[in-house]
DNA sequence: AGGTGGTGATACCGCTCGGTAACATCCCTC
DNA sequence: GAGGGATGTTACCGAGCGGTATCACCACCT
């Protein structure tokens, strides 16, 4: 017993509050630890215990580890289409502001949290079996991304404007990977610029 | 005995010639391994079975995994850099023409070969522990391929050399991670001419 | 003929992996 | 107060992990 049971505890504590559900607790702690540490890393006895869970536990609510991924990245792409709703939201009328937007807020994320990059991008490195319950999910959300850069220069205006999506996608792409290894002070640090400069060339004139 | 001992073929035999040594063997097993599969993904088993050795061969020439993962790496690093030298080698007196041969070189090379990205910026992705032999040449390449980039900006007479070079880095870094979920039909397909459109940016007027 | 060095073969180590069974315990609801 | 559903606890499974010890073998060199 290294933990003491918290279910012990009586509901007027001040810390934990009324304690969340096991699965959701093991959910959170799945998706820390993968962004954090990688997928292949972390093994489902860790995930419980960071959660203050077991195994048990864990299995009664996910069919599997591999589901058990999959769900979170499912997660993580709900919330990145919530951030771009959030992030484009303001300049619906303005597609130029929008993108700058994104590029924008990207380039803080870099700077104050998401060091380890893009949590489905890296999924993609590491999940190599095209059977994964995830794959499909992975490259559904980076073909949605692509559509949604494309609307966005076309309402733009952008001569070639499919270049010019790709182009943009590329750079945010890279800005996860590169940030890997020499962080936000590497190319990162040159994000919205190079962005604002491609969507100029194909602006301009 | 699901093999056949290679050593009991005479060396007339016109098949695998003299046959090279176990270390060499299991090294080019090890790095065609974790490329297409991954890192972690690979057990020492299978990569000592796929070159036809055993895994004692395996730890008669390395000294552990993680050290036989960092040479594995070290070797993709200097194959790099002669690709690179080999595609801006032409050019040396045209910064211009040797950037986009490197970004024809490497769209090329997503459509043909390469399919798994990059094996270093993989390694990135994977090795998340900064305790791990191989991350320090993980990083130092990424900060030579920063370098070389930024000084054939330079030579290019580019305004905000620096930007563009981090920009460009960005690119190459993208369409290695893109590759991994879209392909070469993804935004790989508008690599080159990002890149040239972004050059142009910075040396127009 | 006799090393010697590189290799294969096999068995083994302790550990962790993903996953399961059986039973105890708690809280909430009726 | 009697269920019942969710959770914790413990023990276990077969498989694979990274890594090692031991012995046999074969080619080559002197």
């Amino acid at each position: 017993m290294t933990t003491a049971n918290p279910r012990t505890q009586t509901d007027s504590s001040p810390e934990d509050a009324p304690r969340r559900s096991a699965r959701d607790r093991i959910f959170n702690a799945a998706r820390e630890l993968f962004y954090r540490q990688g997928i292949r890393a972390v093994g489902v006895e860790s995930i419980a215990q960071e959660a203050g869970a077991t195994k048990m536990s864990l299995y009664r609510a996910f069919e599997s580890k591999d589901e058990l991924v999959a769900e979170c990245l499912k997660q993580s792409e709900r919330e990145a289409w919530l951030w771009w709703e959030a992030t484009t939201g303001p300049h619906r009328d303005d597609p130029r502001a929008a993108l700058l937007a994104i590029f924008d807020s990207l380039a803080l994320k870099a700077k104050t949290c998401e060091k380890r990059g893009c949590a489905i991008g890296n999924a993609a490195v590491e999940l190599t079996d095209d059977a994964h319950p995830a794959r499909a999910g992975v490259v559904a959300y980076n073909r949605e991304k692509r559509r949604r850069l494309r609307a966005l220069c076309k309402a733009l205006g952008a001569h070639d404007h499919e270049t010019l999506a790709d182009g943009l996608q590329l750079l945010m792409d890279g800005a996860y990977l590169s940030r890997l290894s020499l962080g936000a002070a590497g190319p990162n640090a040159s994000l919205r610029q190079a962005a604002e400069s491609l969507i100029d060339a194909y602006t301009s004139a």
